[in-house]
DNA sequence: GCGACAG
DNA sequence: ATCTTGTCGC
């Protein structure tokens, strides 16, 4: 039953945590003005019939600061594991690694600095969402993008969420989604002057929050940032 | 126990 | 995620 097949994921999940660099580690990120960056990318998967298991991976690759389409691969699976909240990765990291080895294969110069991941990273039931999982399978730094708010250890969108969304009045305004244990989880992100939706951001793999947030912010054209976007066009 | 739950 | 029309704003 659905007990028994999640716990290999789970324990899975709990071997691979330990993996997990939350903080920055790259030379970039220590580089006034990020004068190291030069590419970021973006990972998603698409479902077009939605019946059927038949999804589309894309990965990009942005020019940095510029965000200039550099590279892009489009590729249909077929996804077998359903989806579980908590468990995401286990449907859609798969085809996610296998198109940054393909990339890492064919165009290896154009391999992404970071990536952003449709999804969360630290953000997540037991601290392992699927920004966490890519970064600890591919050992690039990755960043957790949720367009949804993920209601784990306390955190709700009760009215006084919705207070603090208020209270987000200019783009890269913030604030921090601590849960009940008192751990900061993520950053809450006004993403663009035009939306009043946040961004759901959160630490993956060697980056550090306040990195991370900095990042997506001075991605974001519109609501979703660019590498997200443009996977997400290519899906569709 | 029951509902809620990233994509 | 995806199913879908109109509607508001630049």
């Amino acid at each position: 039953g659905e007990a028994l097949s999640r716990a290999v994921p789970r324990s899975e999940q709990d071997r691979l945590r330990a993996a997990v660099v939350p903080e920055d580690t790259e030379r970039w990120q220590r580089e006034p003005g990020w004068a190291g960056l030069q590419r970021v990318g973006g990972v998603d998967l698409s479902y077009g019939g939605g019946n059927d298991g038949s999804a589309c991976v894309s990965l990009v690759v942005l020019g940095y600061p510029g965000l200039q389409v550099l590279y892009e691969d489009c590729r249909m699976v077929a996804v077998n594991a359903p989806y579980v909240a908590g468990f995401l990765a286990f449907r859609e990291v798969p085809f996610m690694v296998e198109a940054v080895e393909r990339l890492q294969r064919e165009q290896p110069e154009l391999r992404p600095q970071v990536l952003l991941v449709d999804g969360n990273g630290l953000l997540h039931q037991r601290g392992f969402g699927v920004a966490c999982h890519l970064g600890v399978l591919t050992d690039l730094p990755c960043v957790g993008v949720a367009k949804n708010l993920l209601h784990v250890d306390g955190l709700v969108k009760d009215e006084l969420h919705k207070e603090q969304i208020r209270s987000l009045q200019k783009k890269g305004d913030t604030f921090p989604l601590m849960g009940t244990s008192g751990a900061v989880l993520g950053m809450a992100l006004r993403g663009c002057n035009n939306s009043s939706k946040p961004l759901y951001v959160s630490v993956g793999h060697r980056i550090c929050l306040e990195t991370a947030v900095h990042l997506v912010k001075s991605c974001c054209k519109y609501r979703i940032p660019e590498p997200i976007r443009q996977v997400e066009k290519q899906g569709s």
